[in-house]
DNA sequence: TCGCATCGTTCGGATTCCGAAACCCAGGAG
DNA sequence: CTCCTGGGTTTCGGAATCCGAACGATGCGA
């Protein structure tokens, strides 16, 4: 459910438990989730760090907000203290409670002073603070810092390629025989994560899982639409595709292609 | 609301089912116990998760609900919150209590609001909640995720072999003789258990429980066409089967063959 | 606010897969 | 030699599954 935590082994038994697939760490450079109730903060936030090439996810109620975080992948939360319903010490405290999340960098949004202690100090658990106001600079300075610290702990390809397919998460740029694609963010994830695992069969359910997301509820046929689209962007002949491949009564697979000489 | 049908005693070990059969790449196919005083919640989830070929019993006081988990084997149990007399947190708690049934994934049903923060997490231990009213579609996601990620744990070794015949389940690639073999999903399923017990006999009755799933009803004598469309793929010489052999009277076994020097 | 891009759903049609039945063949018992 | 039993083979209709296309919803940026 979120980058750290234990290694994934090699050998991944099954396209399951052992985490990988859980932890999938989205292939945008990070995402983070802001629950702040202030809107024009969200916004402020939102449109500086994607500029920086993050995701950007608001909450307006903390509630809201830990839920999401429970239930899908997220790199970082930044939190309001003050919220109208749970406050911001309280849901960092249900963060670190839960196994799924305990790693999971936290950093405050606090008005001034006296919280401050409160949040650097152990007691929380937070590892960062920026002061309200803040300029973008430093919010933006601050995010990447803790995510520099903590990310790279767990050995995340940025990069994923097989055959003539090769996409690189920091830049979201995608290669395919050379060639720029453009893809979606969506169509992004799904191909990301289906190179990753070469050759490897995945359910519709599976993928919908890992690249969806936890608290998506959309119909498996839905991927079935995301791989046409796919293919209609990186196969030669999206009629009879050789990267994406159909595995009839089980799911899809990415099957590199060797380098073709022409 | 009582234990409906399914009276089937069957003698399973405990918690971890019985393992050795189930799943390949098979769908679910896992035993859902429901407790929930609102018979039409009961009904609907029933409905939903039997579409998917998920076994559901239903009970509607938590006493009974609880007898029943102690004593038969469970994959899953969906708890309401409010009931008659035991509540779903004593339920849980004595879930968790209860050596036997301690990883016994556990989904709440749960209206809305400050349960949320008892059920996930901290003090309970639940596996993951819906709220309700929910759309059939997320409880069916949600149970299905849960599955996925607690069962694999003791999965079916990935590959097998025998001889020349080597089965990848993850790929769902098979290789006879260093070629690559194009097998259907089920034809796959029925291959992977014989040459997972190699030299072992198994009546068709047998295979269609373990390969075909408990609850198939089908002629023995299928069991014969798809030996047969293995043959016709796998055997040097179908009408001289090496491989997949017939036992008259008894059924069928595979038969590893030596590495012939060519 | 409008427009564009992305995403999700649905439905008809094509394809593949599976199950059952019918028939054939081989071997053994008497 | 004949009957009988159990396995093998083929065929066919229906079911499951997937694909393609079109449509509608949504959200974001200009």
């Amino acid at each position: 459910m979120l980058p750290m935590e234990h290694e994934s082994a090699e050998v991944v038994p099954f396209p399951g438990r052992s985490g990988d697939a859980e932890r999938y760490n989205a292939p945008v450079a990070a995402r983070i989730v802001i629950i702040e109730d202030e809107k024009d903060i969200v916004e402020l936030v939102r449109y500086n760090l994607r500029k920086e090439g993050l995701e950007v996810l608001g909450f307006g109620r903390g509630r809201e907000g830990l839920d999401y975080i429970r239930r899908n992948p997220v790199d970082l939360v930044l939190l309001d203290v003050l919220l109208p319903d749970l406050d911001g010490f309280e849901i960092c405290r249900a963060v670190r409670a839960d196994d799924r999340t305990r790693s999971l960098p936290v950093v405050f949004l606090t008005a001034k002073g006296a919280e401050i202690d409160r949040v650097v100090g152990l007691e929380i658990g937070a590892d960062d603070y920026v002061v309200k106001p803040f300029s973008p600079r430093e919010l933006v300075a601050r995010v990447k810092a803790v995510l520099r610290r903590k990310l790279p702990a767990e050995a995340v390809r940025e990069v994923a390629e097989g055959g003539e397919v090769r996409l690189d998460a920091s830049t979201r740029e995608v290669t395919v025989r050379g060639k720029l694609v453009d893809l979606s963010a969506l169509e992004f994830r799904l191909l990301h994560y289906l190179v990753s695992h070469p050759r490897r069969i995945f359910s519709r359910d599976r993928l919908l899982d890992v690249v969806w997301g936890r608290d998506r509820f959309v119909t498996p046929r839905t991927v079935d639409v995301h791989i046409r689209r796919l293919r209609a962007k990186i196969e030669v002949d999206p009629d009879n595709p050789l990267y994406l491949q159909t595995v009839r009564g089980s799911g899809y697979r990415f099957l590199p292609q060797p380098d073709a000489a022409d």
